[in-house]
DNA sequence: TTCTGCGAGGCAACCGGTTGCACGACAATC
DNA sequence: GATTGTCGTGCAACCGGTTGCCTCGCAGAA
């Protein structure tokens, strides 16, 4: 029922040469007469032969693929990185292992033991491991990190703290004068670097800031955490991310807190485009040039030209849409209450 | 710099075993006494070693990836898929291998061909190639297909069709005698489901139906689309999915059409959840549940009790939020003008 | 004519596992 | 005590490539 592809051996066979001189026709044909190459490659192209990967990285010890682990795929950051990802990877003729790690330290360390036998190199996004156990699978195999900073390793990072230093700023101009920020988690470096983006650009701004954390990114908490915002007293929001900042434009609408006119709301990541309502300002990301540098360096470092310590930033800047404005009348903390009907059947 | 891992032989010399005692030893402790078992194992333990999975794979000839294509990683459809994909497949031991085609037919092609070799399996997603390839690539893997119905195969389907039949259900209660099917890529098989079955349930209801066509599922083409959708005159519209859904919540806003006191909008697969605004009513999704019966029987075509023609279809329902109301005043096909501000700085 | 150099291509080992078969030891059977 | 069977293990071939080294033949130089 199966049908098994062509192999060296029946090529070689067939075009009367010794199977290296197969192997050579497609490694080093310039170790090879033009007729012979020809010859050869006439004969496996009748067969539709096509060496064998498995038996190459066996051989050579290296194979033409990578592995990528993200913490969660349907957190809506990573799917185009993912995917301009893979597409770069293929240009270079590599397929790409993923990996999904939901969040936990564990589960990674599992996923890259698992792929490391069968890949060339590694990419990791938004690692949640520990630098030492970074450092350790670096030893086995080629490794770049995507938004995680680790000393003398091949990293790439977005720093969005170029665009949040923006946003402090535009949010200043506007006349706000006490803003919150909702945190992601904690073990992102991204979030850190968020966090102290927005602590060091209020206190140039003369900015008041408080913090609500959300140990998650999704839509429900950040909805959930409209109450806790509103708490602060603070008269605009930074979410860590688009996700949340989708969430808590929903919750200040069950609270009848109206955005931008009462309340004004800053993404991260441009993950959501302008497809919100009101059409979030946010702060620009870089996902896909992110995924296509990472990619490069991982092919330079398996090359010979590999660097050691690479540490590749790309800036972010604010993009300005529909959730800001100066701020209106102060929203009183007991605004927080509901309003409105029920938001309609969850499914099951 | 890069260290290797322990190979069979070091345990065999070390264990003072053959290397095929050590490879018996993980594959069948049965066959060998338990005194030895346990020394080799003790060993390996040792020595850190873990069997190469290319060379089991050459070996063998059975490797443990599976490989998965979709036409668009980034379509919200898909992650959640490939999330639940690749943890159904990890349960099993597997990895696997990601590709995006494109909606790309010859993409997707090549991408089986270079997975061929590397890889136990196949899922393809909605996959856009022609009967006759699918088959083809059948005959040299097990292939499993979501959402795409070829006789004699191994397909998991989801029956959008019975939440889009109570979809329009739901729209004739409420009064609606014209509807608009807002379709999506013309090679989709769930497309072509849920155009069908819009008409059948339309006539069933005596509700006139007009189509308008977006090749392609984008937020923007969504919202492109609102003129068209306001200009057949109907009074609700069905969208093929959720992202041309909010799109056209969008288009119909910049129209200065309100959702949905004049107009209903449906939207299909439930991938926004509860996050436009209004929260959209659409038609529910399984594709979690998909994922994992996809996986489960490729594992079950990959051991012996493979069947070779499984058609699994899991049914929808409509979940109701609150995009969906009776007809108000009908909309006069000029209101299709533009109204409010920009939509803000798209980055660049 | 003999020697040297070089290019083309074959031989065989190797990558790290798996597996059919054979062999030796020991127990059970006649 | 010889025969048969069973169990545990080793030998060696094999999966399908790659690659260092050797040989062979031919051209050019001495």
């Amino acid at each position: 029922m199966i049908k098994r592809r062509a192999t060296i051996s029946q090529v070689a066979s067939e075009a009367g040469v010794a199977r290296s001189t197969v192997s050579r026709a497609f490694t080093r044909p310039d170790r090879l007469s033009p007729e012979t190459v020809e010859r050869v490659l006439a004969v496996a192209d009748r067969l539709g032969y096509q060496p064998n990967p498995v038996a190459q990285a066996l051989s050579t010890g290296q194979s033409k693929n990578i592995g990528l682990i993200v913490p969660d795929v349907a957190n809506p950051f990573f799917p185009p990185l993912i995917r301009a990802a893979q597409r770069k990877a293929e240009d270079f003729g590599y397929c790409v292992f993923l990996g999904d790690s939901d969040e936990k330290p564990e589960r990674e360390d599992q996923l890259v033991d698992r792929f490391t036998h069968q890949v060339a190199g590694l990419i990791l996004v938004s690692s949640r491991l520990a630098e030492a156990q970074i450092r350790e699978h670096a030893r086995r195999r080629p490794l770049v990190l995507i938004n995680q900073d680790v000393p003398e390793m091949l990293r790439v990072l977005i720093n969005s703290g170029a665009g949040v230093t923006q946003a402090v700023a535009h949010l200043a101009e506007l006349g706000h004068r006490h803003i919150c920020y909702v945190s992601g988690p904690t073990t992102s470096w991204a979030n850190r670097q968020r966090r102290a983006a927005v602590k060091l650009a209020a206190k140039q701004h003369g900015v008041t800031v408080s913090a609500v954390s959300a140990h998650k990114s999704t839509h429900e908490i950040g909805r959930a955490s409209a109450q806790a915002v509103l708490g602060t007293g603070a008269s605009a929001a930074l979410a860590f991310d688009d996700l949340l900042a989708q969430g808590l434009l929903a919750g200040l609408r069950d609270a009848g807190v109206s955005v931008p006119s009462e309340f004004s709301v800053i993404g991260c990541d441009d993950v959501l485009g302008a497809t919100t309502y009101p059409p979030l300002t946010t702060v620009s990301n870089r996902c896909i040039e992110v995924a296509e540098i990472a990619v490069t360096l991982l092919m330079d470092a398996l090359g010979s030209r590999g660097s050691t310590d690479v540490r590749h930033v790309l800036d972010t800047h604010l993009v300005i849409r529909e959730t800001t404005a100066a701020p209106g009348r102060p929203v009183p903390a007991k605004a927080a209450r509901r309003k409105g009907g029920a938001a309609g059947n969850e499914q099951p």
